[in-house]
DNA sequence: TTGGACATACAAACCGGTCGGTATGTAATG
DNA sequence: CATTACATACCGACCGGTTTGTATGTCCAA
């Protein structure tokens, strides 16, 4: 038995902190970029002083790299609706997928629909070898599960049009960060569902038997 | 004393000055994004002090609006060759324009294929109105074009499949720049010219016949 | 001589990161 | 159970360096 809760009115959580922490980087990041964010603005935002901040992170590029592999769960998470059921007509699964991501523009909790991974993509790869490969790896993970369902559809519809299912699934995940990027300097949620539509159907239509 | 020829050595050209400070600005800022590139090291890159640097530009964020116009400037005149003759078949100025983005990838005086107005709106679209507006415009201006083009070109090949020219050159931008990001981060050009090929690919299948 | 085009020097804020110190939890010992 | 010993969690002042921006001086052409 575990009587935390009767004894100190100052709870040490440090798995908790930390996890603050990643949430509060995520937070600010996802609207001012990594550079624009100071580790001062994210002590303040996470109730936190910079003192103990250093205690839990090395230096400010190791939280970027646990924000990114953060959010890469989170994805990895929200697409798990769709990509777990193996028993599923993987043509189906890619069709969740679509709609998983039509319903990721529509969150209330964050004003735009926006990527941690696109933006520390554009921001840091070329100069920080670190979140270039945690970007690339993330990238890497979406790309792999899409070819995979595709390759699975191709053999279980055998369409008639010849396509390479992970150019393909590079095609997806290139559209769709840059239609994050895109919405968000348009200001528009439906330009992205827009693009996911096209993209929805293109897919399909590569199924298409006439 | 010192020789001053009728043209010395030193030339004072401030137009010059300026476009040396703007060049300088666009070359660091593709490689280490907007907040991670300082005024000094833009006016070291350029051969200036920063005395100067304020005489020409007001702050730092007004020469990030004129980096932007200038890349658009750039932009335009790039694609000019394939937008400019209008009497050709709005179909091939098309082509002509996804021959052009394939030459960008291969272009041997800058490392990385990438984008400054998709660079800009990542990191800093969301935070400065000045930069959104900017970006937006650009991109606007982009899609306009290749919206106009497939307008064109569906009055003319009357095509069966139906498509909104608009959604469509939304589409093909949000490909373009994600396009680039995503090479960017995994190292390929050769993943950006297989998407440029899916894309004309797409586009030639609106307007095929069965 | 006057004003634009630069250079030099400096300011004030801010940056990431360190450091000494303290509060708190835990485990061994007597 | 009480004491001791030590590790962890966290605080807040502080450091050296960098940031954008300013104030002032100097040179040169018209």
């Amino acid at each position: 038995m575990s009587k935390k809760a009767t004894s100190s009115k100052r709870e040490r959580d440090p798995a908790a902190t930390r996890q603050r922490l990643i949430d509060a980087t995520v937070r600010l990041m996802l609207q001012q970029g990594f550079s624009g964010t100071s580790v001062d603005q994210i002590c303040k935002e996470a109730g936190m002083t910079k003192g103990g901040f250093f205690h839990h992170f090395e230096n400010k590029e190791a939280l970027g790299t646990a924000a990114v592999e953060w959010w890469g769960q989170m994805g990895t998470a929200l697409y798990a609706e769709a990509w777990k059921d193996t028993a599923l007509d993987p043509l189906d699964q890619l069709r969740r997928m679509f709609d998983i991501m039509i319903g990721f523009t529509r969150r209330p909790d964050e004003a735009a629909c926006v990527c941690m991974v696109g933006m520390m993509s554009q921001e840091m790869s070329a100069t920080n070898p670190a979140f270039q490969a945690a970007c690339e790896k993330e990238l890497n993970l979406w790309t792999t599960n899409v070819a995979r369902m595709l390759t699975a559809a191709k053999k279980l519809h055998k369409p008639e049009t010849k396509f390479d299912p992970v150019q393909v699934a590079w095609f997806l995940n290139s559209l769709w960060q840059g239609s994050m990027l895109v919405g968000k300097t348009c200001r528009s949620q439906e330009l992205i569902r827009h693009n996911i539509k096209l993209a929805r159907a293109y897919v399909e239509g590569l199924f298409q038997t006439n």
